[in-house]
RNA sequence: GGAGGGGUACCCAAGCGGUCAACGGGGGCAGACUGUAAAUCUGCUGGCUUUGCCUUCGUAGGUUCGAAUCCUACCCCCUCCA
């Protein structure tokens, strides 16, 4: 990353920046800009979707700049009532601790611990009384509120809205007073809220923020934005082997999205990688490189390596990985039927699913492929079975 | 308050007394082809102690030899009128 032209990488994989202009000026003023990212105190399990704003969050530190992961404790110790979440239970100030410990784990594969300031809104707005909310109500108009999507929709559509639906915009907007905030980082569907932050900044005589969205990423279906209950993600926790198979079954064309979005290579490198692959070089030597990357950034220098050894082994030449769930069963002395033991080895749901799979030839133990339903493993055993291409798990049979 | 339409498997959607575990599409899974790509083609897609049995068509009853299909009550959704 040159510092010749921040903007370029800045901008990259951006949805929106509101105002570039004004973040010119303030990159131009050579300042070390306090840019800002809210977070939800719940439970932290992040996938690649996540760190995006991670990512973007990690540029800015590149440059210098001070990055501030403000989790929003507050309101989640107040529990948010509104929209889909029907009921969330309020969390205690132990769970936001635990729950602040495990953000931390996962967000410094990314982030400069050095140069992240983990902040919390309640540092300010436990103090904040009654007058004070009141004060801070006054600043915004209820026609300005009608104009997020959400609540214009459930206006118009009759539905209630309750009034403290609008103050959690409110408070998200005033940590940007009560931080001073340059810039704040958020995703596409966060645009409203930080709107918020910059006219409440006004009100209180600041600058108002850089407000810069970054895009959902798109799931590997390259469809749905990725999440955990459409099954299309990658999470940042799982294996090496479980995030490069996952990366490298993404089409070519979801590749480029995520080298935008997820590889830390400049540009420039990118469009060279890009114009290789137009000139006729495999793509999915390309795709090797994206999953290397990630593999690095989550498990360590070298783990990439590794990763794309044991894929190669395994989808290339056909060999069994080295490392796979593992389970033992109570077997009988006439032993267990192979339906039976690809359900219990999570590799069918049902037997009647491992009775299928058979007939289609999706079943291999021990490298053979196997289509007799009728098949028994003796006990004292010890086999490998395989569902489909990557889905292994290594058998012992007590008995 | 009145009139009408509808609730079917993960989703959409046929079926309207037996041949229905339920057409078709989507999604998913498996196979072929590959670069474990994509696209394409093929098969499968409720469960089980699996050549048979059990449970499913909003819920609960009923009619019938037999119901997702008919009847009764109830719950929920949508449209129109007031």
């Amino acid at each position: 990353m040159t510092t010749a032209d921040p903007m370029r990488e800045l901008t990259r994989g951006t949805a929106e920046i509101l105002v570039e202009s004004e973040l010119r000026e303030r990159l131009a003023s050579g300042r070390r800009l306090r840019v800002k990212a809210g977070f939800d105190p719940t439970a932290p399990d992040l996938h690649l979707g996540h760190t995006v704003l991670l990512n973007k969050m990690r540029q800015f530190q590149t440059l210098g700049h001070e990055v501030v992961f403000l989790i929003g404790d507050f309101t989640g110790m107040i529990g948010d009532p509104s929209g889909k979440n029907q009921t969330r239970p309020p969390l205690t100030r132990e769970e936001v601790a635990a729950n602040a410990a495990t953000y931390a784990e996962q967000v410094f594969k990314i982030l400069d611990p050095e140069l992240t300031r983990v902040d919390f809104n309640s540092r300010w707005m436990s103090k904040m009384d009654a007058a004070g909310l009141i004060q801070l109500a006054s600043r915004h108009t209820v026609a300005r509120m009608l104009e997020r999507d959400d609540f214009r929709k459930r206006y118009q559509g009759g539905q209630a809205i309750a009034i403290h639906e609008f103050l959690y915009p409110l408070v998200q907007g005033y940590d940007s007073v009560a931080l001073r905030a340059d810039v704040e980082l958020g995703g596409t569907d966060q645009t409203f809220n930080l709107l918020v932050g910059r006219q409440l900044q006004q009100a209180w005589g600041q600058a108002p923020q850089v407000v810069l969205t970054v895009p959902l990423l798109e799931g590997l279906d390259g469809v749905n934005k990725m999440s955990k209950s459409l099954g299309n993600y990658v999470g940042i926790s799982e294996p090496p082997d479980e995030i490069f198979g996952k990366l490298m079954s993404i089409s070519d064309e979801l590749m480029w999205r995520y080298f935008e979005l997820l590889s830390f290579r400049p540009l420039g490198e990118l469009e060279a990688l890009r114009s290789r692959i137009d000139g006729g070089a495999n793509p999915r030597d390309a795709k090797f490189e994206l999953a290397v990357e990630i593999v690095d950034r989550f498990h360590g220098q070298g783990a990439g390596e590794r990763a794309r050894e044991g894929f190669v082994a395994r989808f290339s030449q056909g060999i069994q990985p080295e490392t796979m769930p593992e389970l033992e069963l109570e077997a009988s002395a006439e032993g267990l039927a192979i339906a039976y033991v690809l359900q219990q080895a999570g590799l069918a749901q049902s037997t009647s699913e491992a009775l299928r799979l058979l007939a289609q030839g999706g079943v291999r133990i021990d490298g053979e492929r196997c289509e007799d339903r009728a098949r028994v493993l003796a006990p004292g055993g010890s086999h490998v079975v395989q569902v489909g291409k990557r889905r292994f798990a290594r058998v012992r049979l007590r008995g």
